[in-house]
RNA sequence: GCCCGGAUGGUGAAAUUGGUAUACACGUAUGCCUUAGGAGCAUAUGCCGCAAGGUGUGCAGGUUCAAGUCCUGUUCCGGGCACCA
């Protein structure tokens, strides 16, 4: 008889399902599907982590299991391929971002594929791939057409060593990514895109979607909204007014001064010749403010401005300031300070000794007009960066901005010797001198050379994936139709920017009529990482990097590393790698291998001696082919009752461990050929390569089974007695008795054990029949 | 500071509406077998105790016949946001 050799069934099945592309999706009207996606990787020089065979694993589980049940799956897999960690490797080598690219992607999909995932590897995508691409950058027109994408003057992240703009997540503690050099603000001309267009409907859809509540809390937060008030403050002296926005109007009465943002654009007309230098001064002090500064010393700054306005409740004059604790991003970027009711306000009081009034409230409505706000700022889109989906836009000689016709897509990216950013705050594209050159109806133009942020990509590869090879269009209507939106999205990361951009877009595709939803994920499971034994997060520099390949290709095989992940602790939480217990499991699915085989009457030369199980099992087994086992029958069904429902709720851990239990009891009574068949089809979503092999052993289909509750329940029941709470004796009853409350309560005061605590006479008796528990008070 | 989570054996963790706390796995111990392997199989394993029994889900209270689960207070840990007026 042969041993379990992983490595050798899995390499047979994954060339079966290869050669019989067997996960290819099909549009079958009429049959009920189901949309599973992991949020795709971004394909790494160093490879697949186990923090992907999580992600990747959960979301194969769901697809084979809903095939298993006779859904209509589509599974498909691709990369996100612009960034940063490639343009590096370019700078740093010559090598062209695209080359690097394809060799990720080629280490990548073999990888993946060593793991044995159920993708339809027809429908691959890559975001940095022109016939992708192009399709972004038509997203990108219609946002423009319709305004949601436009240029806008703005102060952003800049690193003086790189030359370059970086975005907010490229900023660690006030210093560049890249290089460590402390960043500085810098004024520069950018895209946006509109998101806050949407800011209500984003906030206010939150609630339904079926997604982890912490994820929605984050998004509530970060989309931020107040409501409150504007009002307007006369300035003396002819200056325009200033109009403030608060969200407690009813205190203007204590409102003793205002306090603009030192971005303010009316700021200087607010200064006059005594105070011109000093404000101006603290303006570019401020602004060049690190981060960490801001961080670490909150103490109040501010300087007054020279003006004074009018409060239109009290009719008072008070003070115009210029404090950086006010932002320009926020509101009108100036307040009313209630120094009164606001913590900030009197802080900033007392330290400029300013007066502090406890006035009475008002009515709300008296002084201003009704407004709303939100933290969420509008997405800054433009990236001097090579590596990235050039933005189809160019400029005439006047510089006003055309967009690229949508017949001249894809803007393609032209081919550079250089791909570092130089002194110009341009990305390297504008070294590609012929390409800058474009003729838009006649008139001769110069492209853009800003790439599209990322995250600009992602946000529609969701749809791309039901049509991927669409040349006429992003997506396919009679392909979206059928399969989305998204049912079942699993990641681990981008809990605000990512799938909040999905969500966006998803919206603006609606408007347009392109989307036949306005929410592109129904469900998400948002997952743990997995760290390193000792417990801390892997990285190269420690050392303690699993290699999910090494784990295989030690002995294990896929089925022992996508088992091990799935049984490692609950699906939301962090986990810590455990070898030992990767030898757990392997030891597990080694059991089932030795069960189904050794139930095979031909093999006669099973390896262990007269053991108590070899001896008794292996025939036991075997003579229990073909014919029912009632020791057997109520676990089976009460397993299949588990294993589904535990994948239903992304149970998985405790799923893998009523296999395990039902594999136990197996090797206790005896398994037969329906015990076998059982088992191999609830194990196909954990380790599918093993569990075909007992199926094709077995000659029997993967169709899901489907467990019968007359059979979870059995003849004699268990009866626990509590005597003041405590357990004291269980009874064994026939469970047709256990209707009978007088006389199980009979039985439960004439146990021999229970006798001796109710000597002294009984309070009274409760029964409860659905916990099967007799409680007595004495 | 604010907003979310979480705390259960030596370890990772289980536990429907409140109803036998510790399933499953690791580790450990003992034994069996041996084609000698870091394999397989069996039994035991919360803590104290020889036992009867007692005790036990971060801590302190409360509600209840019954609390890991509900309520009040508190400590610690993790995550997110952070001068958003």
């Amino acid at each position: 008889m042969d041993r379990y050799e992983p490595l050798k069934i899995e390499e047979k099945w994954q060339k079966i399902w290869d050669e019989e592309k067997a996960f290819k999706a099909y549009e079958k009207p009429g049959v009920p599907k189901m949309y599973v996606a992991e949020m795709f990787p971004y394909p790494s020089g160093a490879g697949l982590h186990v923090g992907h065979v999580r992600n990747f694993t959960i979301v194969d589980v769901l697809t084979r299991f809903y095939r298993q049940q006779g859904l209509n799956v589509l599974r498909p897999f691709g990369y996100d391929t612009f960034g940063l960690p490639a343009e590096n490797y370019a700078i740093k080598t010559g090598t062209a971002p695209q080359e690097v690219t394809k060799v990720n992607i080629d280490n990548f999909r073999k990888q993946a594929k060593r793991l044995g995932y159920a993708v339809d590897w027809d429908r691959e995508i890559n975001t940095s791939s022109p016939e992708y691409y192009k399709w972004t950058q038509w997203c990108f027109l219609q946002l423009y057409k319709k305004g949601l994408a436009y240029q806008k003057e703005s102060y952003q992240w800049w690193c003086p060593e790189d030359q370059t703009v970086l975005a907010n997540e490229q900023v660690e503690n006030g210093k560049c990514w890249r290089c460590g050099h402390e960043v500085e603000k810098k004024k520069m001309k950018q895209w946006f895109f509109k998101i806050t267009e949407y800011a209500d409907e984003l906030l206010a859809d939150i609630d339904a979607l079926d997604w982890p509540e912490k994820i929605k809390t984050m998004q509530k937060n970060w989309i931020g909204k107040s409501t409150g008030a504007e009002i307007d403050f006369e300035v003396e002296g002819g200056a325009p007014h200033i109009t403030v926005f608060t969200t407690r109007p009813d205190t203007i009465l204590g409102a003793t001064f205002l306090v603009v943002a030192p971005e303010y654009a009316g700021l200087e007309a607010l200064t006059n010749d005594n105070t011109r230098e000093a404000v101006f001064a603290y303006k570019v002090k401020s602004i060049k403010k690190s981060e960490i500064e801001r961080q670490e010393n909150k103490e109040k700054t501010g300087v007054f401005t020279g003006s004074y306005a009018i409060n239109p409740a009290t009719k008072e004059k008070i003070p115009v300031y210029v404090a950086d604790y006010v932002l320009a991003g926020y509101g009108t970027g100036a307040i009313m300070a209630v120094p009164a009711y606001d913590d900030r306000d009197r802080e900033f009081a007392e330290k400029f000794d300013l007066p502090i009034v406890e006035a009475e409230l008002i009515d709300r409505d008296a002084y201003g007009t009704p407004k709303t706000t939100y933290k969420m700022r509008d997405w800054l889109i433009s990236r001097q960066r090579y590596w990235g989906c050039p933005i189809p836009i160019a400029y005439d000689k006047e510089g006003n901005p055309h967009p690229i016709p949508e017949d001249q897509l894809p803007v393609l990216i032209p081919e550079v010797e250089d791909y570092k950013p130089d002194n110009s705050g341009r990305s390297a594209l504008a070294k590609a001198k012929d390409w800058l050159k474009v003729t838009i109806d006649g008139e001769e133009m110069t492209r853009e050379t800003d790439t599209l942020d990322g995250y600009a990509c992602s946000s529609w590869y969701l749809w791309r994936y039901t049509s991927p090879h669409d040349s006429e269009h992003a997506w396919d209507q009679e392909a979206i139709k059928y399969w989305a939106p998204t049912d079942i999205y699993v990641g681990a990361d981008h809990a605000v920017a990512h799938l909040l951009y999905i969500r966006f877009w998803c919206k603006f595709f609606a408007d347009l009529g392109y989307l036949p939803f306005r929410e592109p994920v129904k469900k998400l499971i948002y997952h743990g990482y997995i760290n390193a034994p000792d417990g801390k997060k892997m990285s190269k520099s420690k050392g303690n990097v699993i290699d999910p390949l090494d784990v295989i290709n030690d002995g294990y095989g896929a089925d022992t590393l996508r088992t091990y992940e799935m049984f490692i602790g609950p699906v939301e939480l962090d986990a810590a790698w455990d070898p030992r217990s990767v030898g757990g499991v392997y030891r597990f699915l080694n059991r089932c291998y030795n069960l189904c085989m050794a139930s095979d009457s031909n093999s006669g030369s099973r390896p262990a001696g007269p053991s108590p199980w070899a001896a008794g099992a292996n025939s036991r087994a075997a003579a229990l082919r073909n014919t029912p086992n009632p020791e057997s029958e109520a676990i089976r069904h009460k397993t299949i009752k588990k294993v589904t429902e535990d994948i239903y709720h992304q149970n998985f851990n405790t799923a893998v461990a009523a296999l395990m239990e039902y594999v136990n009891e197996l090797y206790k009574v005896g398994a037969s050929e329906e015990d076998l068949v059982v088992l191999a089809k609830l194990l196909m979503p954990f380790a599918p390569h093993l569990a075909s092999e007992m199926l094709e052993k077995l000659g029997a289909n993967d169709e899901w089974p489907k467990w019968d509750d007359k059979h979870l329940v059995s003849d004699t029941v268990e009866v626990v007695v509590q005597v003041n709470g405590k357990l004291r004796a269980k009874l064994s009853v026939n469970a047709s008795e256990l209707d009978d409350e007088e006389k199980i309560v009979e039985m439960a005061l004439n146990d021999e054990k229970v006798k001796k605590y109710t000597e002294n006479g009984i309070k009274k008796t409760i029964f409860v029949k659905r916990a099967k528990l007799v409680s007595i008070v004495v």
